[in-house]
DNA sequence: ACCTATTTGTCCGTATGTATG
DNA sequence: CCATACATACGGACAAATAGG
């Protein structure tokens, strides 16, 4: 697991943390299933209080990237996506973007959607 | 700003918190424009720490409820949603959940692919 | 143009709780 | 029962953006 934080960026730690394993698990560097280091633990080798790799972990969550549960540790999600998802989701995307919805909005009308 | 909390429940209360203001932002009594107390005046309002608060905070924005500003505080953010955007949205939401599809990977797919 | 107060953003540290194994 | 590991909350410190004088 390597994780090398550049404190020159504007960007934040957390940020840095969650963009890097991202794209481990994007590139298959970290193969699905596979169990990420213990927070405390990631966070002593590269030096960083572990809520910094906490919060990196639950962006990630959000992300649907990882699962986290207590004692159990975080674990790589495997995305099955459908392509109808694929295309439905797209769709909304592109209609939102057009119609000047932000980020932000969007994902809370998808989850209520969702919940509803 | 009356936010009541609840020691007794299992909900956090960064979690109670942004449910009750976004209870109220639903119903109206914090209208479209209005702008939250700031995060330390909240805070000792209901005697927590301001990080809690702050968190609460962040959870609404996350929600594409409000919007933050540094010095200039919390403003909740009207929602516009076009009529084409929900409908797009509401096929999304149902493919992906007949596909078994979590949410939180829903969420990670429509950001993707907004910000492609 | 400058300075100051305000307010959110991040990070650190500590403590306690809770689900898992 | 116990160790592990995430979850929440508190507290303090400093940074950065904003607003106002």
């Amino acid at each position: 697991m390597f994780v090398l934080i550049d404190p020159a960026t504007a960007t934040p730690v957390f940020a840095q943390i969650a963009e890097s394993i991202a794209t481990q698990i994007a590139t298959g560097t970290i193969a699905t299933g596979e169990r990420l280091p213990a927070a405390k633990v990631l966070a002593e080798s590269i030096g960083v209080n572990f809520h910094t790799v906490l919060r990196a972990y639950q962006e990630l969550r959000n992300d649907g990237q990882i699962e986290l549960r207590r004692g159990r540790g975080a674990v790589v999600i495997g995305a099955p996506t459908a392509n109808g998802v694929r295309v439905a989701v797209a769709r909304a995307a592109a209609e939102a973007k057009s119609a000047g919805i932000p980020i932000g909005t969007l994902l809370a009308l998808v989850r209520k959607e969702y919940e509803s």
